[in-house]
RNA sequence: CGAGGAGUAGCGCAGUUUGGUAGCGCGCUUGGUUCGGGACCAAGAGGUCGUGGGUUCAAAUCCCGUCUCCUCGACCA
């Protein structure tokens, strides 16, 4: 009985998405919100996924040869202005400092909506010589957009996230980086946040204000929404012309460099709940999970109960497994609840009958299905095999469903019965911009990324022949 | 900024039509019995009813003002 309440807490994931989320973002402890408008608090539960997708990206940024830096919170004014495009594109939305130490300050100053002025400045300062390149630097840090509305983790007026900037002496160089790190984020969002996604280049309507091409990874949610969920940007020469972030080459002649950068927020937490949450809420992926594996103790007032589960657990932590016993004094039925509320791959139920019988009882979140005849001195072994099948098994039921869901058009009629179905629609393009204008008004829906090929004959929209095969879809 | 809705205990809400002792559920605290899918009993703590004014013997309730939040729209590399 108490189950059905509790069912009834979470919304009904399927037809009121967008409750069923902020409902397992709050009843989960995941966050809450600041007292500033737009602002989350970063609970621990969250903030331990968090430094665990930091981990797997900061080993991977370290391989391919990049270094962390911080660089300062608070930008010029005048900073912002230097490059045409980039103000423009961000200046509706930049939270402005006037005051400080109680005067009224001769400059303004912006809090970072992102860093590529005050890099920029920086890299004019240090590079000088082609011995200086490739120059590769990344922060992890905080920015803020004043957004109209926000939604925890998906857009919200200040978030974490890792920014990537890169100097080349080349175009070639700067522009194979930045293919390079849209195949790392995909090859991260694939085997850690078990995540397909689909990569390509954005359109310059959808591009970063101040780049020359953008490229993103847009990863479709439950309801076959999409959202971005990183990009990388090639520069071109605009933003070293702007900083002057020059050196001298080989030849001795004074030249610009070829910038880049990249980058990745929170909203990935956002993003792996939407992927594989259910009706239960979340489900996490093992290699982010905070706890993989949680023990929950039956009878644990019974002699030899907790002990046994403690054996258990400094067992699998030897093993290299995140562990918790929940030996709080809530029923084991609320335990479980919790727990698989919480996302947990694997629980580990331990009673009397186990013990004595030395057999393993679990639960595995993906499939919400016990499993036993496992025996408890193979453990660490069980557990691992489990927690891997776990993660191939989440990444292949995503992906089956976005292969399922993602439809062709050759007509705006069928592009709109498209999205409308919860679909991505590839489709043919032009290229002209009040081509991709129409397609917003008349479906809501904006073009994702462009594919790699352009297989498809004529343009869904005016008929001529199409220059791009285009992943239309709505956005969050 | 446009349209709609809501402000009452930590959370969710009832009470407002018809003015008359501040209520319920969950959570929390203490003690006890429980524990293989959200257990139960007992006792207890907790509220300037968003806010300012007005009407009245009396306002959560009626009137006027004001603030905040939510949803949808617009906006959002």
């Amino acid at each position: 009985m108490a189950k059905e309440q509790f069912v009834k807490e979470i919304a009904d994931i399927e037809t009121d998405f967008p409750q069923w989320y902020t409902d397992v973002v709050v009843k989960t402890k995941l966050v809450d919100y600041g007292p500033v408008k737009g602002t989350m608090v970063i609970r621990p539960y969250a903030y331990a996924i968090w430094e665990n997708i930091q981990r797997e990206l900061n080993a991977r940024f370290r391989a391919a040869g990049v270094e962390n830096a911080y660089f300062p919170l608070l930008i010029p004014m005048s900073f912002m202005t230097k490059e045409a495009e980039h103000v423009e594109g961000f200046a509706p939305e930049v939270a402005v400092v006037t005051h400080a130490g109680g005067a009224k300050l001769e400059e303004p100053l912006v809090v970072r909506p992102t860093s590529e002025t005050i890099i920029g400045h920086m890299y004019g300062k240090w590079v000088e010589s082609w011995r200086d390149l490739p120059l590769r630097l990344n922060q992890w840090c905080n920015v803020m957009r004043w957004e109209k509305t926000t939604r925890p983790f998906l857009r919200t007026s200040e978030f974490l996230w890792q920014e990537g900037h890169s100097v080349f002496a080349s175009a070639e160089e700067a522009e194979e980086e930045t293919l390079a790190m849209l195949r790392l984020y995909e090859e991260f969002a694939k085997t850690v946040l078990c995540m397909p996604v689909l990569t390509g280049r954005k359109t310059e309507k959808e591009k970063f204000a101040g780049a020359v091409a953008t490229y993103g990874m847009e990863a479709m949610m439950h309801d076959g929404k999409s959202l971005q969920s990183g990009t990388t940007h090639y520069m071109g020469q605009n933003f070293a012309k702007a900083f002057g972030v020059q050196f001298t080459g080989k030849d001795g002649v004074l030249q610009y460099g070829y910038t880049m950068s990249y980058g990745v927020s929170t909203r990935l937490i956002g993003a792996l709940i939407m992927t594989h949450g259910d009706s239960r809420g979340l489900v996490l992926p093992p290699p982010v999970a905070p706890v993989q594996v949680v023990i929950v103790p039956i009878a644990q007032k019974k002699e030899g109960v907790l002990a046994a589960c403690e054996e258990l657990s400094a067992r699998l932590t030897r093993a290299g497994l995140r562990v918790k016993i929940d030996d709080t004094d809530n029923s084991p039925g609320w335990k479980f609840n919790e727990w698989e509320m919480k996302g947990v791959p694997l629980r580990i139920e331990l009673g009397p009958r186990d013990i004595e019988s030395g057999k393993l009882t679990v639960f595995r979140r993906d499939t919400c299905e016990k499993e036993d005849g496992f025996l408890l001195a193979e453990a660490e072994e069980t557990v691992k095999g489990l927690l891997a099948e776990i993660s191939a098994s989440l990444y292949a039921r995503a992906q089956a469903r976005m292969e399922e869901r993602i439809v062709g058009a050759s007509s705006l009629e069928e592009l709109l019965e498209g999205v409308d179905g919860g679909n991505f629609v590839r489709a043919g393009w032009c290229g002209e911009r009040a081509c991709e204008d129409k397609v917003k008004e008349f479906a809501q829906a904006t073009a994702r990324v462009m594919d790699t090929e352009c297989d498809l004959p004529t343009c869904v929209c005016c008929g001529k022949k199409a220059k791009h095969a285009v992943f239309f879809a709505r956005a969050y």
